[in-house]
DNA sequence: ACGGCTAACACT
DNA sequence: TAGTGTTAG
């Protein structure tokens, strides 16, 4: 949804830079012959030719429209050249798309703030720019205007026959207003900056020139190619009372549709009878700002300062017929993108020295047999590992939790690659949250360039050391009491952060930890109860909203928790943190564990072992619950979904407090009411208690049993005993398969219907059980 | 069973 | 937040 943001009252110059056509520009370079031929790139697909995604200007005096198919622009233009896009991997390649735009960018952020928009579109603030050029050199003065400029088209200029004058004269006014005259310095400027363009990149591009983002990119399209159009202030309300709605900026899909059928507006000038509170009352405040303000051409969008994208996504679709039905063809293609993803992740770190903390996996399903067919393919991220191989296993873990959610009850026998139904028609990998290291940081460029080949076995990461030996249990864990691998990443990460205190903190429990546990946990060492401090990005929304724990909430059942006061706590590290670290608890099976949560390391995520008494334990047997509870294999996974979403207890004030659980991927969650020491004394679950009355509430309602009703507001999970994956459940321990077969038991004789667990005991007082 | 692949952003 | 949905080219 489009957002009001407010208009500095300032006269900004802002440009919005088109490339024309880019994609055939791009092969035309490459392949001269094709210069001044109608021709298209298309994307290689055998069938109907392929699909047509640019398309020349010649080509399309024919009729020859992108998204068409290869077989009908050669029915309606035979003579049209159909470059294909390259192929890597077996997927379109469109890096040489990108660093051809990373050229034009190169060149257009010459002259002032650029924001690259897409593959092919920048925008460009240019009011500095314009305004000294206006003091030092204002076109009045200037016995020549260049060609270019002169050849721009000025919005509600009368031009008559000679319109290169006309613009010459409007450019030069020495009596037009200040506004008229930055806009000319800009018109300036963006003629200068095309016809470098065009120069070093042989390429030619089209802008538009005006005060605003909106108006720029509306303009820009108006003389293609390789024209530029200016919008004066006093052409903005002709320009925009007839213009059709859908032609707006954020206004081509659903939104200009609801105008067009719900209000009767079809063009923007329609739109200028509706009060603005009117408008918010059918789109809401945001978007109903927004959309007055644009019928008055007004928005106050800043062009950001942004040269790279912010993201980087490798992904193909597989349509019909192609659907991938297995997890090995999955994997397969996973792969392969993966690979692209990773390189594309390399080449950005080595070019721009930017780290990427996300990995994000997108895709989408069908499946045949199902009433529910057309349930969404939930998408799921983790800390991104750099290493082919390390993606490659993560985004396949990914797919897996993601396919085990999406699977839902039919996830019963899935264990090989047996397909009960579903295909995949759409992957993706992204990378995003993409941050510039430092400078001077070479060891940081050496640590994420060894993740490559350190996989798997020779050099392992300190990091992914101690998280295996976390994740076995000590039958598994074979690591052998090898050499000790160096902390050289971890210190050269040390080294250049920000915070000293932190830096020290980190330092120091590093070398303790070293120091303690020679580094690798033998299974000897590795104990019934870790204790575990973990690193996890600062979530914000927590910090506000539950800014502290209250000490006796920290005191649980007695069960295995031995915490310090708060206060104590608060006098030995308190003030050193204070902000910027979080605790909370983490309930599970009826026992509280304190966990501290500190601001994200700089780079990459990390678990260390600590010593200060008052953080709390969790035992391996434990986390290992919660790894399969969420389908991840990766403890800083684990981590940060856990303790966040699926088990947290958020802090509370006294009578409140909210309580998120993920159950089997399914995001719970409920505000309940009740007095704090009363839930703490809940130390384990009935499962043979009755089930609770309301089990159909979505999200955001509430429940009030009656029987509780003066003291609570009453929570209600439902939670799907099919979506349970059987086989994981028999590769916990012996012990907790038990508990969990004994949760499950009562859901048995009816599991048709959503059921709450017993767990919704859990956050109820002992006293109503 | 088709338009493929990317990317940004707002909302929750 | 992580995840979803909308928009655009």
């Amino acid at each position: 949804m489009p957002v009001a943001r407010p208009e500095s009252s300032d006269s900004r110059v802002i440009a919005h830079v088109d490339m024309d056509c880019f994609y055939v520009q791009v092969e035309q370079r490459k392949q001269p012959s094709l210069r001044g031929q109608p021709a298209a790139v298309v994307q290689y697909n055998s069938w109907q030719g392929g699909g047509l995604i640019a398309v020349s200007y010649e080509a399309r005096k024919f009729g020859v429209k992108r998204s068409m198919r290869g077989d009908e622009a050669k029915e309606v233009c035979p003579e049209i050249h159909l470059v294909q896009v390259p192929v890597a991997r077996g997927k379109a390649d469109l890096n040489s798309y990108r660093n051809a735009g990373s050229e034009v960018v190169a060149i257009l952020s010459r002259r002032g703030r650029c924001e690259r928009a897409s593959i092919d579109e920048v925008y460009l603030d240019l009011t500095i720019a314009a305004e000294a050029m206006l003091a030092d050199n204002p076109p009045e003065c200037l016995e020549t205007i260049s060609e270019e400029a002169v050849k721009s088209h000025v919005l509600g200029l009368e031009v008559g026959t000679d319109p290169r004058e006309n613009v010459r004269h409007w450019l030069t006014r020495s009596d037009a207003s200040h506004r008229d005259k930055l806009l000319a310095c800009g018109a300036l400027i963006v003629a200068e900056l095309r016809l470098q363009v065009l120069e070093e990149t042989e390429f030619t591009c089209s802008a538009g020139i005006a005060h605003n983002k909106m108006l720029a990119k509306l303009a820009s399209g108006m003389n293609k190619p390789a024209q530029q159009t200016l919008v004066p202030f006093s052409s903005i309300s002709k320009l925009l009372e007839t213009l059709p709605i859908k032609k707006m900026k954020q206004l081509g899909g659903k939104l200009g549709t609801s105008l067009q059928i719900d209000l009767g507006v079809n063009t923007v000038g329609d739109l200028l009878q509706f009060s603005e509170e009117k408008l918010q009352e059918y789109y809401g405040i945001n978007t109903g700002s927004w959309l007055w303000n644009t019928a008055r051409g007004i928005s106050g969008e800043e062009v950001k300062e942004r040269l790279l994208p912010n993201s980087h996504g490798s992904g193909k679709t597989f349509p019909g017929p192609r659907a991938l039905k297995t997890v090995a063809s999955v994997e397969k293609w996973l792969s392969e993108l993966c690979e692209e993803l990773s390189e594309r992740l390399q080449s950005d770190l080595e070019q721009n020295k930017r780290i990427a903390h996300t990995l994000t996996l997108h895709a989408q399903a069908h499946k045949s047999n199902d009433a529910d067919s057309f349930k969404k393919f939930p998408s799921k991220s983790c800390p991104l590992r750099y290493g082919t191989a390390k993606i490659k296993e993560d985004a396949l873990s990914l797919f897996q939790a993601g396919l085990r959610e999406y699977l839902g009850q039919y996830n019963l026998k899935t264990s090989g690659n047996q397909n009960c139904g579903w295909g995949i028609t759409g992957l993706s990998v992204s990378a995003s949250k993409i941050v510039a290291i430092p400078s001077g940081t070479r060891s940081i460029m050496n640590y994420f360039q060894n993740q490559e080949e350190t996989y798997p076995q020779v050099k392992l990461s300190s990091e992914k050391l101690f998280q295996d030996a976390l994740l076995l249990s000590p039958s598994e864990n074979c690591l052998g009491s090898g050499g000790h691998p160096t902390l050289q990443s971890t210190e050269g990460i040390a080294r250049h952060e920000e915070d000293k205190e932190t830096k020290h903190c980190v330092e120091e429990e590093d070398k303790e930890m070293c120091k303690e546990k020679g580094f690798l946990l033998s299974p000897e060492q590795l104990p019934d109860k870790e204790t575990l401090i973990c690193s996890s990005p600062v979530y914000p929304k927590w910090e506000k909203e539950y800014p502290r724990w209250e000490k006796d909430q920290t005191e649980s059942s007695g069960v295995s928790l031995t915490e310090k006061s708060r206060d104590t706590f608060e006098s030995e590290e308190g003030k050193r943190k204070s902000n910027k670290e979080k605790n909370m608890l983490l309930r599970l099976k009826g026992k509280f564990y304190k966990v501290v949560i500190r601001p994200t390391m700089l780079y990459g995520a990390k678990c260390w072992p600590v010593k200060n008494p008052h953080v709390q334990k969790i035992k391996v047997a434990e986390m290992r619950i919660l790894r399969w509870m969420c389908g991840h294999t990766r403890l800083d996974k684990i981590r940060n979904e856990v303790i966040r979403d699926k088990v947290g207890v958020a802090p509370v004030e006294d009578k409140m407090r909210e309580v998120r659980l993920r159950w089997f991927g399914h995001v719970k969650w409920r505000s309940i009411e009740a007095p704090v020491r009363r839930c703490e004394r809940l130390t384990s679950v009935d499962p043979h208690s009755e089930p609770p009355q309301e089990n159909s509430l979505t999200r955001g309602e509430s429940s009030v049993d009656a029987r509780l009703c003066s003291q609570f507001k009453r929570p209600s999970w439902s939670y799907d005993i099919d979506e349970i994956d059987q086989d994981v459940l028999k590769e916990l321990p012996k012990q907790i398969q038990e508990e969990v077969q004994a949760w499950l038991r009562p859901q048995k004789r009816s599991n048709t219907v959503k059921k709450d667990l017993g767990i919704t005991r859990y956050f109820l007082p002992a006293k109503d059980k």
